[in-house]
DNA sequence: TGAAAAATCAGACTAAAGTATGAGGGCTTG
DNA sequence: CAAGCCCTCATACTTTAGTCTGATTTTTCA
């Protein structure tokens, strides 16, 4: 019965050679045409408009990393900017941060030469426009 | 000369018909392959954000009255404090004034008092959060 | 692994900022 | 017209901010 049934197939595809040769191509070259689509073709861009309220969370997120670079302020310096915008005076932040009134009058001033400005306040008033804090 | 063209070709036609008919079934599924390629593959989402033109100028600028006479600030303290957020030095502010230091000192601490702050920095905060000042 | 950048700190100094007090003049209002 | 508010100014003082110099340690990166 085995056998049989071996034959069975065996004349199956012998009958069948040319369709089942013919299937082989079409699968082949079905999936070299989706490989020359997805080569070939550009991307697909779906554009999603979303109206927002002028607020600028995300996009001064953008711009912030711009500016950030273009200063060169480092994180440290950014922090205690951002600090600095709150309203606190140095000493408070150098406990926030567990360092030292020094090290605070230091960022500050490199803050203020990256900036290019004088004052805290300027500071503040930059980094705001820039997008750099918020 | 014609005919025997024509009968080469047919020839020709007839000596290679699996060839030909393989080669248009790969072509009709080459295109299939394309075709379920563009319709299958999942576009890319694209976010534009676009930032309406601020709405709520009017809100705002009814807190602005309401918060400023809840403070009791007067017109020349709200003017010192205004030329304050923007960075500007007491000795600045005094000049473009056109008054003392001392003048825009007692003003400053007075805005100070009435905002219930210590610093200008915080003042600057305030009347932001407040919107007393933009 | 060695140089550069970043973070930390200190001391000494100058410049602002902020506080406190007092005082004079202008303006409105009951 | 006196009381109250606002604006002005001064002086004296304390505190905070900011600069400069120089140094050590940590981190980062080629």
């Amino acid at each position: 019965m085995f056998l049989m049934k071996w034959l069975e197939w065996r004349f199956l595809i012998l009958s069948h050679a040319f369709e089942i040769y013919a299937g082989i191509i079409a699968f082949i070259f079905t999936g070299l045409g989706i490989w020359l689509a997805m080569k070939l073709s550009k991307p697909k861009i779906k554009v999603v408009t979303i109206e927002k309220e002028y607020s600028g969370s995300r996009e001064s997120f953008a711009i912030n990393q711009e500016a950030l670079t273009q200063t060169g302020i480092s994180a440290r310096e950014l922090e205690v900017l951002e600090l600095m915008a709150t309203g606190l005076s140095n000493q408070e932040i150098a406990q926030r941060l567990f360092v030292s009134l020094s090290t605070i009058k230091t960022h500050s001033s490199n803050v203020f030469f990256k900036l290019e400005v004088q004052r805290r306040t300027q500071a503040i008033e930059k980094a705001k426009r820039l997008g750099i804090i918020n």
